[in-house]
DNA sequence: CGTTTGACTTAGACAAAGTCCATTGTAGGA
DNA sequence: TCCTACAATGGACTTTGTCTAAGTCAAACG
């Protein structure tokens, strides 16, 4: 992803090897890694890196708005670098996979005046969740 | 809800003060309280009230169906009493307030075929992000 | 009722995920 | 090349949750 480190240096970011490094992990379809995930292939690349530079690097990526946090179950935050066109996720309950989907319809209109309790919403997540192929034959 | 400690004795739960309290924290429409919170609030009722027990129930709760859990931020799970009517959730993303929704359709209709990379589809979870009325007039 | 017993509760150790900070290092401009 | 503000590091700390050994008690039984 050149593109994303060109429009990382565009916004001031000084260029450092783990920043790099993380980029470089951070890339592909269907990419939802745990910041400890995040972390060993990082270190495969850059044996010195650190745990909080990770988690440093992570979290700015996420302000700038390059790559989503996605919470799809109750243990670690998984980032997603798919953060240019929307979507949602499918979950498998057994084993975790995650993949990206594009639902039709639009939730938001879905959400009658009377069920906003004068919220101003402005976003709607949808998850998924059921059994991958591997796990539902096994 | 005597309702719920009915069923839960009919289930040949052992009846103490400690589930007792637990159940009564628990009770009431759009409540959605931490591990932690139920934890504070039994405590007034019952002071010797140990965490690891408060975990125990909720958790027996969750398995017997009686309260869900709820992942609406990346913190702590939310344990949710409202189990009997299936809903979803509307969050304010500055305060936290979690209120519950019942949008029309049926989003799992949305998701094509060719979107479900040979999963079993079985669940879909909602939620809709925005600002509560004192949020968005502060 | 009193006894008995296994289910329940407890305190505290432990673990996983994440944050914070003082110190050290360095990218990139002058 | 030098300087310095920004970035990286390791480790302490926090939060959330799990586990276990030992003590307690609800309720079945007589
Ligand atoms: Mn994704
Ligand atoms: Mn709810
Ligand atoms: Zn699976
Ligand atoms: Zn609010």
């Amino acid at each position: 992803m050149s593109d994303l480190l060109e429009r990382l240096r565009g916004r001031g970011w000084r260029m450092t090897a783990q920043r790099r490094v993380v980029a470089e992990v951070l890339n592909g379809e269907h990419v939802h890694l745990t910041a400890d995930e995040v972390h060993s292939r990082a270190v495969a690349k850059l044996p010195e890196i650190s745990r909080a530079t990770v988690y440093n690097t992570l979290g700015e990526l996420v302000s700038l708005g390059e790559v989503l946090e996605v919470t799809t179950d109750k243990r670690a935050k998984r980032y997603d670098p798919n953060a240019h066109r929307p979507h949602h996720h499918l979950v498998c309950a057994r084993c975790g996979a995650i993949r990206d989907v594009h639902p039709t319809g639009n939730p938001l209109a879905d959400l009658p005046d009377a069920e906003r309790f004068g919220f101003t919403v402005s976003d709607v997540e949808v998850t998924y969740r059921g059994l991958c192929p591997d796990c539902a034959s096994a």
